[in-house]
RNA sequence: GGGCGUGUAGCUCAGUGGUAGAGCGCCGCCCUUACAAGGCGGAUGUCGGCGGUUCGAAACCGUCCACGCCCA
């Protein structure tokens, strides 16, 4: 390695400043704060380096960490260290978002505490009393994301409401307003009678609520006709009955007007193809202004709207029902109506999909009103068109689907809010009902009679924009030329039409058809221990700061990294979070080992010739890991490069090369020296492949292990080719025999720590020259006076005798080689069933023919060894 | 109602046609001087059911059952 690992050492500089674990609350803050102090985070336009960029998914301002941010960030962290480390000039864009209903509502939550409303405040004054509490309350993830270890660019931080994205929502207002792509018009909207605003389709929660089906009898004598409906209070706003113009229950009524029970209204029959004369009795009743299909009817037929409800929901038709709530309505008219015996069935209860608010959860009311909105179409088109070409790649690739069924169907987009807080629509109404949009440079009209549009904007119209806005658009700015477009995208899928369709179609548009981002990486949601989504009136949401509190920021990370399969939901569970603890603790004390016994990264890696066996298997093995890891990183692969690391580094450096190296660090001398180098060129790549996961743990022992400034700037490692299959077979050799014996004495109740004199007979096999290690592994004595072999115990050509100094126990050594012998014959019986078949030895790749020959010959060679075993045991 | 997906060890999940795996949990032994947050060994599966394709199916196709998600 080339880099950095010269320079003094910051961390820990010996041995005796590592304690036997691991306390990661110690180190943590300190470090992170070291971080951001040198810069390191930080990124700069007038680098010669390649760009790599990814902006934060912007939380909420209201809110603080949970485990889906944690997990999220984990992920975009471990990405942008990695190229950070591979020399990009790599930038992780902070931000947060205003929220406007959500900050609202904690606000006005905040004035009822005082007896107050906003409208006590009046507008001007409480945006002001919003950005106090922003100031005061708002944002406090960002120091919890401090904790997390996100190295992103502070310097950068943004907020959606800042001075500079402001004017980027007014430019792309004007843009599109200019364009003809935002228009005003009276719509079907849900609308919620609590936040007082007009939300979007997508904001819309359906749930299956239990309500009634109330079936009416409309007109008088023979001019009756029965319509069900589950909102009985709408009928007091119904201009019409719909049947099928084909049906002929109805014909003899088209056209004619009957009575509209409980009012001096009549109201027509009218006929339309889209009523289902399948469906009920098939006549509907029509309420357009409270309905989006019976608005469509009332559209083709020119019916009038009558608005029945205030803002409120509250009936607002004069009569005995004025001033009931719309539920109170509800109970009153059905009470009306069977008194005049026109409820003619009624179900109750009765299951249907209702729409709620998915801020507060209030039943939403469809409600006509005057809105603004996007007209999506043709950049809806572009945004599906950027995937389908192949610009923008969607991981995973089955995501696809989803994301061209949204925006290949998409209706119009409400984008206005009737809220205070937001970014108030940048068009002003003249006296005679004229209409200006204002450009952030322009200047309003002026004179008597013109005010400003009371709405504000979706909070997600300008989140859309935050893959430019941020960089300085609409300014042509250097940074935006370095770093737009972004790398990747990464976030839930839940976000996929909230934010990243709407970015993509933003984006495009105002970038003049360049994409936001070249990727765009779903990932799934964080579940509980049992795979249950996680919510606080479930009781099972986590903090995720206790855990990081109790275990380690780097504990949390790993277990959430472990879980990441692309797109799929990652359950969490305290018992993971600790096995990670348990695994950075394992690399804490393996690297202690190493450093207790001069393990060292200083002067070339020995030649191959120098190497001991071991060395070059694990030379090896680490060559082939540093590309698997880097395959699944460059595919999203969280979950298997971290189950790589995880075994490789446990599984085989500590468990194996480790225990291998300490016949060498014993004997001392020359090949003690070439253990430690090699020692420590294994933990120092392993330690930066692990980096950009666990972070904290690995800088601080890689700061002591090499003295290197810091692991957030050090090279990422490359694979160094070295491949020796033949140390790889030599060492599967070792293991075998160690694990064979090992099984052998537990069989026999020896204890571990025992030790027991052995001959070992290694001649003619590959493991001649590790007889020391072997011995070691295994605690064998060297054979003395009077050694008498008790057991022998072949592997492979080798072969070990043991004196236990006494019998064996014959009955539990018989019993486990009986067991071995029979699924040693089963292995026989299907590898020669399958070589007797003609179409298998036809048919099948040579390859796998000449795989099943090996088992059957290996089978083979176990069961005349079992065999033999066997009958060299003493009869019982 | 439409669409998508899932079903593999006690639990949570990998596994894209060729010997069924991991973590946690479980059983036994061991405080062997890096680590008990550890070491060593072990047990555990009609791969949801049925049918089909194939020399060969956990995987591919059909169908049924169960569950989940998205959209309306």
């Amino acid at each position: 390695m080339t880099d950095n690992t010269q320079r003094p050492a910051s961390g820990p500089d010996s041995t005796q400043d590592l304690p036997t674990t691991y306390t990661p609350a110690e180190v943590e803050g300190p470090l992170y704060e070291r971080w951001v102090e040198r810069g390191y985070f930080e990124a700069d336009a007038k680098s010669d380096k390649p760009a790599y960029t990814i902006v934060i998914p912007p939380p909420n301002v209201t809110g603080s960490l949970h485990l889906g941010h944690a997990f999220e960030h984990t992920l975009i962290d471990s990405l942008t260290r990695r190229k950070r480390m591979q020399g990009h000039e790599t930038l992780w864009q902070p931000g947060m978002d205003h929220a406007g209903i959500a900050t609202q509502n904690v606000v006005e939550r905040e004035l009822a505490k005082e007896g107050k409303s906003r409208h006590d405040l009046g507008r001007e004054a409480f945006v002001e009393r919003v950005w106090k509490w922003k100031a005061e309350s708002g944002g406090q993830i960002a120091g919890q994301m401090r904790r997390l270890g996100d190295g992103v660019a502070w310097s950068r931080d943004r907020f959606t409401m800042d001075e500079g994205l402001s004017r980027a929502v007014r430019s792309i207002f004007k843009k599109l307003y200019d364009d003809k792509l935002i228009y005003r018009a009276e719509r079907i909207i849900n609308w919620c009678p609590r936040c007082l605003t007009a939300i979007s389709d997508i904001e819309v929660d359906y749930q299956d609520d239990e309500g009634e089906l109330v079936s009416l009898k409309y007109g008088e004598g023979d001019d009756t006709v029965v319509v069900a409906t589950t909102r009985v209070e709408t009928m007091l706003g119904d201009t019409a009955v719909a049947v099928h113009p084909d049906d002929a229950r109805y014909a003899h009524l088209i056209g004619r007007r009957i009575k509209l029970p409980l009012t001096d209204r009549t109201i027509p029959v009218v006929a339309d193809a889209h009523v289902d004369p399948e469906f009920g009795t098939g006549a509907v009743k029509v309420t357009p202004a409270h309905d989006p299909n019976d608005f469509a009817i009332g559209q083709r037929h020119g019916l009038e709207s009558l608005t029945i409800m205030d803002e409120r929901a509250v009936i607002t038709v004069p009569g005995p029902f004025e001033g009931l709530d719309r539920f109170e309505a509800r109970s009153a008219i059905v009470a009306a109506l069977r008194a005049q015996g026109r409820i003619v069935a009624e179900k109750r209860p009765y299951v249907h999909s209702v729409g709620h608010c998915s801020r507060c959860g209030t039943t939403l009311e469809p409600r006509l009103s005057l809105q603004w909105w996007v007209r999506v179409e043709t950049l809806a088109r572009a945004a599906g068109d950027a995937v389908r070409d192949g610009r923008v790649r969607i991981h995973p690739a089955e995501m696809s689907q989803r994301y061209f069924d949204w925006v290949d169907n998409l209706n119009d987009w409400c984008i206005s809010r009737q809220l205070w807080w937001g970014h108030r629509i940048p068009v002003w109404h003249g006296p005679d009902g004229e209409m200006v949009c204002v450009g952030p440079d322009e200047q309003p009209p002026a004179g008597e009679g013109w005010t400003q549009d009371t709405d504000v904007l979706d909070t997600w119209f300008s989140s859309a924009l935050w893959p430019f806005s941020t960089l300085g658009w609409p300014d042509k700015t250097p940074d935006l030329a370095k770093f737009y477009p972004n790398s990747a995208m990464v976030t839930g899928y839940d976000l996929m039409f909230f934010w990243v369709a709407r970015m993509m179609m933003f984006g495009l548009y105002a970038m003049d058809g360049a994409v936001p981002f070249h990727t765009i990486a779903f990932h799934g949601m964080v579940r509980d221990e049992n795979g249950k989504k996680m919510s606080k009136s479930f009781g099972n949401a986590v903090n995720p700061l206790d855990w990081m509190d109790k275990y380690g920021s780097d504990a949390l990370r790993f277990t959430l990294a472990r879980g990441a399969n692309p797109g799929i939901d990652v359950p969490i569970g305290e018992d993971w979070v600790q096995a990670s603890r348990n695994f950075a603790n394992k690399i804490w004390n393996a690297t202690r080992f190493a450093l207790m016994n001069g393990a060292s990264v200083q002067g070339p890696l020995p030649a191959p010739e120098q190497l001991s066996a071991a060395d070059r298997w694990i030379l090896s093995r680490l060559g082939r890991v540093v590309a698997e890891v880097d395959a699944y990183y460059d595919d999203y692969q969280f979950a298997k490069l971290s189950d790589a690391l995880y075994h490789f580094a446990w599984d085989e450096v500590f468990d194996w090369y480790v225990e291998l190296s300490k016949t060498s660090f014993f004997r001392g001398g020359e090949s003690a020296r070439v253990s430690g180098r090699v020692l420590g060129e294994v933990l120092d790549t392993l330690l930066r492949l692990l980096h950009p996961i666990v972070p904290f743990l690995t800088e601080t022992l890689w700061t002591t292990l090499t003295g290197g400034e810091s692991l957030v700037v050090a090279d990422w490692p490359a694979d160094s080719g070295f491949r020796d299959a033949a140390a790889e077979a030599e060492i599967a050799e070792v293991q075998r025999v160690v694990t064979e014996v090992r099984r052998f004495r537990t069989n026999q109740g020896l204890q571990d720590g025992q030790k027991v004199p052995a001959r070992l007979t290694l001649d003619g096999t590959v493991l001649g020259p590790h007889e020391d290690a072997i011995r070691q592994l295994l605690r064998l004595q060297p054979v003395g006076e009077g050694f008498h072999a008790t057991a022998s115990l072949p592997v492979g050509g080798a072969t070990v005798e043991l004196d236990l100094s006494g019998a064996i126990d014959v009955a539990a050594e018989r019993k486990r080689l009986t067991k071995d012998l029979a699924a040693a014959q089963k292995e026989k019986s299907d590898a020669e069933r399958k070589l007797g078949n003609e179409g298998f030895l036809a048919k099948a790749p040579e390859k796998v023919v000449t795989g099943i020959r090996g088992r059957l010959a290996t089978a083979e060679s176990d069961i005349a060894r079992i065999t033999a075993q066997l009958a060299a045991l003493p009869q019982a």
